[in-house]
DNA sequence: ATCCCGACAG
DNA sequence: CTGTCAGGAT
């Protein structure tokens, strides 16, 4: 009786560990991958990028950003200006061509008008949702939104952060736990992303192998 | 076969 | 809420 008492009170404090603070997992993540440096390409090419890695694996994305950049296809206008036959033909290893060489030109077309555009801005064009405008808006225009993907809600949901699966409950819940740092921002996504392709798999998480797993209520499922 | 840093139309 | 868009790597 006083085993089983002990083994309950055991139990619950495992779980007080595993309801660790966002900033801790920040921490963790930091420590263990480095910085991500994650502000590749130059100017317009971030916005190009985060269009195009649309439910694409970023591999697929340099393919095309490579073919783009061969053509001097980086900047708006010289977008605008070409066959949209040819444009869809560049980016075809990204996958989705129709729809996204049509997306582009969406997005060049504000860009003309308006180089820093606003969040709303950027959701008014076909082809931008949240989680495009937000990497837009951090990463190339330096704006602190915190980017939600299916990576950030699957680590949440599986550490311990219970939550929901809208992106938009994790969006607030990390702006309201995070200190407001551009740079942490823009590190934290990074380091999400990594984490969630060398560790936190979609089908076959290496939970085993996973640094985190002392951390994570997934892990002790 | 499964998944990939989603978004939109119906 | 569900179907669709699509090539490429594993």
């Amino acid at each position: 009786m006083l085993i089983i008492y002990w083994n309950s009170i055991n139990h619950l404090s495992k779980c007080e560990m595993i309801d660790m603070h966002p900033q801790e997992l920040f921490r963790k993540l930091f420590a263990f991958y480095g910085p991500q440096n994650w502000w590749p390409g130059e100017d317009f090419e971030i916005a190009i990028g985060a269009v195009l890695t649309q439910n694409t694996s970023w591999s697929n994305v340099e393919k095309a950003l490579q073919n783009l950049k061969q053509n001097g296809l980086l900047d708006p206008q010289v977008i605008l200006n070409c066959d949209i036959e040819f444009l869809k033909r560049l980016i075809k290893p990204a996958g989705f061509y129709n729809q996204k060489a049509n997306y582009l030109r969406n997005l060049c077309s504000l860009w003309i008008k308006n180089s820093s555009p606003s969040r709303d801005d950027l959701l008014a064009v076909k082809g931008i949702g949240e989680e495009t405008a937000d990497s837009i808006l951090l990463y190339l225009l330096n704006i602190p939104e915190f980017v939600i993907d299916a990576y950030t809600v699957r680590i949440s949901k599986r550490i311990g952060f219970n939550g929901p699966d809208e992106k938009s409950y994790w969006k607030r819940f990390y702006q309201v736990k995070m200190k407001k740092d551009i740079q942490v921002y823009k590190e934290f996504h990074a380091l999400l992303v990594i984490h969630a392709k060398e560790y936190c798999k979609k089908r076959t998480p290496l939970c085993k192998e996973c640094f985190l797993n002392e951390d994570c209520a997934y892990s002790k499922k």
